[in-house]
DNA sequence: CTGAAAGCGCTTACAG
DNA sequence: CTGAAAGCGCTTACAG
C-alpha cells in the first residue's frame, strides 16, 4: 500500500500534526524534527495525496483554461505562456477545448466549479454571454482575445492593429481595400468596426464581409468576388484561416500578389513568412497575452474587489512582399 | 456557502447515503426518490465536490499527458485527439510540457502520482529511461512517438516511413541521399537506423548527420555542407524543424529545389504545402496516434496484466514538387 | 430500496 | 514547538 502521512508519523515517532507541518513547511517546527520527518518520508517513498490536501485546505492550486481549439496557433502559444507561468507558481492547469460550442463552454465552466479551481482563463464565443448571464461563479474569470460581461479581459489592441494595416495599405497606394471578418466571435466584430472606422478616417468606403471564419468559407467567398470581376485592390483577412483561404482563392485563379491584389492579415503564423510572396501581417503578442492573463488572474484571486480591467496589447505590423507599393 | 450533499439531504428529507446514490446514479434507488433528490439538488444549485469524491472513491477520473512542447504541431494534434477521447469518457486531462528536460519529466511524473491519476501518456526524452529506471509508478504509462523501458508504446512506423522516402527518391533518380536526424530522442535514432538500412538495401552509401533538432542547427549544418561544395543530390530531414532549417539554408544560397537539391521530410505541417516548391513529406497519423494511445491506456487501466504492446502506425507518403524526377 | 456509521488522507484551530 | 481531536465532502460496506 502507498504510505500515508500516518506511516511517516509512525516511522518518525511523531504526531500526524507535526508531520503535516514539517512536510507542508508551514511554520512552527523544530529544524531537527523537520529533518527527521523528511528523512522518514524519503525512506518510505511518501508522496502526499493532493485530493485530500485540497479537500481539507480548500485550496486547489489549480486553474482552468478554456480555449476554442488548441490547434489554433494563437491559442497554442497563449496556452504555453499560461502553463509556463503556472509552473513557476506551482499551479496546475486544466486545459479544455470548447470548439466554439456554447454547450461545451457551459459544461466546462460547470466542471471548473466542481474542481474548485482558483480561477479560469477563457476565450468565450459570442453566445457565451447569453448562456452564462444568469450564472455566477465561485472563481474569478479572465477572458482572452474576446470580452465577456464584466470579466477582466486581455486581448490584442484591435483598433490599433486595423489602423496600422489600413494606414500601411493606403500609404502604399491602395484605396479599394476589402475586409474579411469572422462572425462567431466578438473579435471579428471588434476588428470589423475598427476597419470601418479606419477606412472612414481616410475618406474611403469600407467593403467588409462577415463570414464563418474557416479556410473554406473564405476561399469560397473570395473566389466568388474574383470570379464576379469586382475584386478590391487589396484585402485584409482578420485571422489565419481566412487569410489562408483568401490566398488560395487568389492563387487558384492564377492572379499575382500584390500586382493583381494585395493581401494582408492578422496572426503571424509560421507559414505566412514561408509562402511566395510572404504575407504582411499583424503579429500578435501571444506569449505576452498568456503571461498577462495569468498575472491578472493571480491578482484578482488575491484581491477580488479590484475594479474590472481590460488590457489591450499592441500588435506588430510585419511588412512583407504581399503589400508592396502599388505600381499601376 | 456552497451547498453540500448534506444540504441536499436536508432539503429532500432523505439520508446522505441515498442522496449520494441518487446523484452518482449508481444503482439501487427508487425512481421517485431519485427525482426528488435531483429536484432538490437543482433547486439548491448543488455541485459535487470532486476533491472529496476522488479522495473517498480512489478514482480520480484523470489522466496525465506529458509532451515535449505543445507548440510542436505533432504534439498539438496528438493532444487534441487525446482530449477528445477523454472528453467522451468523462475523464480530465492534465497537460504538461517537459521541454525535453529530464528534470521536468521527473517532476511531472511525481506530480502525477500525487494527483492519483489513473494513467499517463508520455513522450519521453532519451535520458528519461535512465532517470526513471529505479522508479515504479502506481499507474500505467503509455509512451507516444518514442519508446521507454517496458511501457506500451504507439508511434509512427519509422522503418516503413524511411523506406517509403528512400524508395521514392531512388525511384526518381536520386542516389546520393543525405539524412538529418535528431539526437535528443529515441525517434531520431530509430529514423536514422531505418534510413541507413534502406540505403543499404539499395546498395547506396548512407550520409547521415545526427544533430540538435532545431531549425538553427539544421540551417547551419546544411549551409556548411552546401558551402563546402559537397551537397548530396537529395536530403531527408527527420522532423518539421530540421526540414525548415534545411530549406532556409538552401534558399539562402539561391539554390533551386529540386534541381540543385531535392528535399523531403517527416511531418506534414501546414507550411510544407504552402511553400514554393511544396515539400514531399511523410504525413503522420497524428490524430490516430492520440486516439490509439488513449484506447491503450484505458485497456491497461482495466486489465493491468496485459503483456506489453508496441503499436506502429503507418504514415502516408505525400509526394509534392520538391522531389520531382531528376533531370540531370 | 433506505439509513447510520465509518473512513478516505490530510490540515488546522486549540491546548499544552 | 508538539499533540489530540475535529472535520473537509463525499462513498461504501453493512444492516435492516
Amino acid at each position: 500500500m502507498k504510505p500515508s502521512i500516518k506511516d511517516v508519523a509512525a516511522a518518525s515517532g511523531l504526531s500526524l500534526a507535526t508531520v503535516s507541518r514539517a512536510l507542508a513547511d508551514n511554520g512552527l517546527v523544530n529544524e531537527q524534527t523537520r529533518q527527521k520527518v523528511l528523512a522518514a518520508a524519503e525512506a518510505l517513498g511518501y508522496r502526499p495525496n493532493l485530493q485530500a490536501r485540497r479537500l481539507r485546505s480548500k485550496q486547489s492550486q489549480t486553474i482552468g483554461l478554456i480555449v476554442a481549439d488548441i490547434r489554433n496557433p494563437f491559442f497554442t502559444a497563449v496556452s504555453r505562456a499560461i502553463e509556463d507561468a503556472a509552473y513557476r507558481e506551482g499551479i496546475r492547469v486544466l486545459l479544455c477545448n470548447s470548439d466554439e460550442d456554447p454547450a461545451k463552454e457551459a459544461m466546462y465552466l460547470r466542471l471548473m466549479q466542481e474542481e474548485q479551481v482558483g480561477g479560469v482563463i477563457f476565450s468565450p464565443t459570442l453566445s457565451a454571454a447569453a448562456a452564462i448571464a444568469g450564472t455566477t461563479f465561485d472563481f474569478p474569470l479572465i477572458t482572452i482575445d474576446r470580452a465577456l460581461g464584466d470579466a477582466d479581459c486581455v486581448a490584442l489592441n484591435n483598433h490599433e492593429a486595423l489602423d496600422k494595416l489600413v494606414d500601411h495599405l493606403v500609404a502604399n497606394g491602395y484605396r479599394r481595400i476589402g475586409g474579411l471578418f469572422g462572425n462567431t466571435s466578438a473579435t471579428g466584430q471588434a476588428r470589423h468596426d475598427a476597419y470601418v472606422s479606419a477606412m472612414h478616417r481616410h475618406g474611403l468606403t469600407p467593403d467588409a464581409h462577415r463570414l464563418v471564419p474557416t479556410m473554406d468559407a473564405a476561399q469560397q467567398l473570395v473566389g466568388d468576388r474574383l470570379d464576379a470581376g469586382d475584386a478590391p485592390e487589396a484585402l485584409i483577412a482578420s485571422n489565419g484561416l481566412t487569410l489562408l483561404g483568401a490566398m488560395r482563392a487568389i492563387r487558384q485563379r492564377g492572379l499575382r500578389i500584390p500586382d493583381d491584389i494585395a493581401l494582408a492579415g492578422i496572426d503571424n503564423e509560421a507559414w505566412t513568412e514561408l509562402v511566395e510572396p510572404a504575407l504582411t501581417v499583424i503579429g500578435q503578442p501571444t506569449y505576452d497575452i498568456g503571461d498577462t492573463a495569468m498575472r491578472m488572474l493571480m491578482n484578482r484571486i488575491h484581491e477580488p474587489a479590484l475594479s474590472r480591467r481590460v488590457v489591450a496589447l499592441s500588435g506588430e505590423l510585419i511588412v512583407r512582399d504581399s503589400t508592396r507599393p502599388r505600381t499601376a
